[in-house]
DNA sequence: CGTTCTCTTGAGATCCCTCAACACCTGTGG
DNA sequence: CCACAGGTGTTGAGGGATCTCAAGAGAACG
C-alpha cells in the first residue's frame, strides 16, 4: 500500500520576514524529502491516536482526514477536516494531541520527522513555512470557535458549506457544486450538533433555496450570496 | 505611560530539533530586543482591532487580555485569554484577525514587528520558539474546541476554572485560591454562554462542594478533584 | 433481494436563553 | 452620613433551539 516519491512539495518557501515586511505567498513545504512515502488509507482507518509519538507529519493527497478529540464518555468533536493540499500532524509536543482518521478512502504522503528537523534546521525557509502553516491552522480554529459558541445550528451549517464551496472554487471549478466527501455524522461532530440537527438544517437550507442536494453527497449551491449572509447571521432580525 | 525596557525575555532559546528529537524545553523569546517598549493598558482599552495591520507583538506582564471575534449583530465570542508570560498577536496575515482588548488593567510589553522579523532572520532558535508558542496556541483551541462544541454548561464552566487553577499552580502559589481577572461577561462569551447561566452554574458548583467564592471575583477550590471529573464529563452518567 | 449503513422526519424532553427583578458594591454629590 | 446612580452579579419564570428516542426512507453491496 505504499509507493516511494522523490519529492515532496516541489516549490521551496524562500527566506523571507515573517510578519511585517514583503507579500506573503502561498505556503509551500521544503525541497525535496527523499525518504517521504505515499500512503492509502481506508476509510475509518486511523493515521495516528491520541498519546501517540509523534513520528511523521502528513499531506494530505486525496480525501479528507478528521482529526478529533474524544470525552471519556464517547462525546465526541472534529477540530479540524484536513483536504487535499493541507498539513496535518504539527504538534506542540512530541505525542500527538488527537486522533487523526480518514473520514473516507484518502491518499497522504508522510513525512518523518527526523526529516523535518533536518530541513528546520538546515534549510532556512522551512521553519517560516510551517509557521505559516500552523497560524493559518490556528486562525481557522479560532474562525470554528466563533461558529461553534455563537452560531445557530442554520448557521453553522451555512458557514461550513461556504468554506468547503470557496475551497473548491480555487483552481478554476465552479464554486457552485461540489461533494461531501464526510458523511452527516462526521459534519454534526464538526458543528457541536447531533446528525438529526444538521440534516434537519440542509432541508431548511434547501427549503430557503440556498442550496439543492444533487445527492446526499453532493451540493449544489443555488444562492451563494444568501448562503454568505445566513453563515453570519444577517437573516435574523436581531438588534443589540 | 510608556518606560523603556532593555531586553524582552532572558533566556534564549537554543537551536534545536523541532520534532521527534531531544527534550522540549519552556518556551521563553529571543535575546535583547532594544525597541520593545512597555504599555500599561486600562481596563476594557483595546490593543488592536481585526483588520488593523499588525505592528507589534506582546507578551502580557500583568492583567489579561482577551482576544475575540464578533458576528455582524454582535455576538462575541472570546477566543483566548492571555495571562502575564503570554504572547499575543502573532498572525498569519499582515493584518490582525480578531480584536484584542484588555479585560483588566494590564500591562504589557510591545515588540515591533520589524523587530520580531530581524531576529527570526538572525537568530535561527527565534523561529523554532515562535512556531512553539503558536503550535501550543492552537493545541489549547482545540481543546476550547471539544470543551464549546460538546460540554454542558457546567463542564465547561469546570474546565475554564480548572485551567486557570493549573496555571496559578506554577510556581510554589496553591492552586486552591485565586482571582477571576475578568468578569462574568468575559467567561460568558469566552465559554459560548450567557452571564446568567455562567452564575447559575457558579452557584451549582457552590453547592455541589467544589469550590467557594470567597468574592464574586476570587475562587476557592475545595474539592480539586471533583472539579477535575466534573471538567471530564465524568459526574454525569452516561452511557455510549 | 435481503442486510446494513446512512439519511431524513417526527414527537417529546431538556438544557440553555430571554426577559425581568433584585441584591451588592463603589463612587459621587448633597 | 445618606441618597442615588451605574455597573456587576444572582435568582426566578417562561420559552425556544437543540437533543433524545423512535421510525421510516434511500442507497450500497453481496
Amino acid at each position: 500500500m505504499q509507493c516511494h516519491s522523490s519529492s515532496f512539495v516541489s516549490a521551496a518557501s524562500s527566506v523571507s520576514p515573517w510578519l511585517n515586511t514583503g507579500v506573503r505567498p502561498p505556503v509551500s513545504l521544503g525541497s525535496s524529502i527523499s525518504t517521504s512515502v505515499d500512503r492509502h488509507v481506508a476509510a475509518q482507518e486511523h493515521l495516528y491516536l491520541e498519546g501517540e509519538i509523534q513520528s511523521h507529519i502528513f499531506l494530505v493527497l486525496s480525501g479528507v482526514i478528521g482529526s478529533y478529540k474524544l470525552l471519556p464518555d464517547g462525546r465526541r468533536q472534529i477540530c479540524a477536516f484536513s483536504y487535499p493540499g493541507d498539513i496535518l500532524g504539527i504538534e506542540c509536543e512530541q505525542w500527538h494531541l488527537n486522533h487523526a482518521e480518514a473520514l473516507s478512502e484518502t491518499v497522504v504522503r508522510s513525512i518523518p520527522a527526523t526529516a523535518i528537523d533536518k530541513l528546520i534546521m538546515s534549510e532556512p525557509g522551512f521553519g517560516q513555512a510551517l509557521l505559516r502553516i500552523t497560524a493559518m491552522e490556528l486562525a481557522s480554529t479560532r474562525e470554528q470557535l466563533l461558529s461553534l459558541g455563537r452560531k445557530t445550528a442554520k448557521e453553522k451549517l451555512a458557514t461550513f458549506l461556504l468554506n468547503i464551496a470557496r475551497r473548491h472554487a480555487l483552481p478554476g471549478m465552479s464554486e457552485a457544486q461540489f461533494d461531501l466527501p464526510m458523511k452527516r455524522y462526521d459534519i454534526a461532530d464538526y458543528l457541536g450538533l447531533t446528525v438529526e440537527t444538521v440534516s434537519r438544517n440542509f432541508t431548511r437550507l434547501k427549503t430557503s433555496g440556498m442550496i439543492r442536494l444533487v445527492s446526499s453527497q453532493r451540493v449544489q449551491v443555488d444562492d451563494m450570496n444568501l448562503l454568505e449572509i445566513t453563515a453570519n447571521g444577517g437573516d435574523s432580525i436581531r438588534l443589540h
